[in-house]
DNA sequence: CTTAATCTCTCTAGCAACTAGAGGATCAAG
DNA sequence: CTTGATCCTCTAGTTGCTAGAGAGATTAAG
């Protein structure tokens, strides 16, 4: 049995988030010692290297509570799965490409500036001037729920 | 002079969020009409704008406001603002190599998946396994300021 | 001139996904 | 038996907004 603190350290989560995970329900609650302290077996820690996986991977709280409810019923068919994973990868792929916007248009400006002063700095212009941009670099549009990407 | 709502409609900011800004000091008081609503002059628009702009590019509200308060200054040697763009073009490139690495990830899951159970589910075991993993995608190290890419 | 619709005002509270800190209990080593 | 590390609970803070309540202001139509 480990306590959270070997847990933490085994799986790489921080001890506050793993009492965060547990207080909001995505881990199920630990046992405890005599002195109240928590317990974790091996099945706590598979879980927990599971939703760390899965966060490093970008996917939102919400997705992982619905692919760890799957992963307990292993005789169900894995299209909900699939699906939550595609829905990730095409968020990453908008976002890589909104992001290789944002690059073409940050390196312009850095290229350009002259290191004068600010009154003509190319950096400050183009913020005030959204016309001086090349690319459109709009916001991002909303996907689904596993919008944000986290860390 | 425009009421808060046009100036919202003409600069893409909605108007809890212009409000926001003046609470958080990211813009000066606004001018009140008899009646206390707020009225905003081009000078403000300009600097909507700007904000506006810089958000789209990724800079988060504390670079903004040393931005802003540099632009301000126009005699003053452009290199710190220069500093603050470099810094954000690097965070921003580092966080596409992430993303491509997180991409090539899920492509794998993605295209292993045989659409049968749930107990033989390509996504659902990799998430659990890290070794199944090609690369590392290691969570990402913070950087400067400028961490967090918003909306 | 009145009424209705549409702003706008302030204020508080909520979102994700944690992180930090206070103040105290417990545990393992020497 | 004491010291220092770890653990407990609880509250509050972070970023960048967003949503809502309840009240006042402004505008357009009739």
């Amino acid at each position: 049995m480990l306590t959270i603190g070997k847990l933490g350290a085994a799986t790489g989560v921080k001890v506050p988030t793993i009492r965060y995970y547990e207080q909001i329900g995505l881990l199920p609650e630990a046992e405890r010692s005599g002195g109240n302290q928590r317990l974790y077996g091996p099945q706590a820690r598979e879980r927990l290297a599971f939703i760390r996986h899965a966060r490093d991977l970008g996917f939102s709280l919400e997705a992982i509570r619905e692919l760890s409810s799957l992963a307990d019923q292993p005789s169900r068919p894995c299209a909900a799965a699939d699906s939550i994973a595609k829905r990730q990868l095409q968020a990453v792929r908008l976002r890589i490409a909104r992001l290789q916007a944002l690059e073409q248009e940050l390196q312009r400006m850095v290229v350009q500036c002259r290191h004068g002063t600010i009154s003509d700095c190319r950096v400050i212009e183009v913020l005030g001037n959204h016309a001086l941009c090349a690319h459109d670099h709009a916001p991002e549009p909303e996907v689904g729920s596993s919008d944000a990407l986290p860390r």
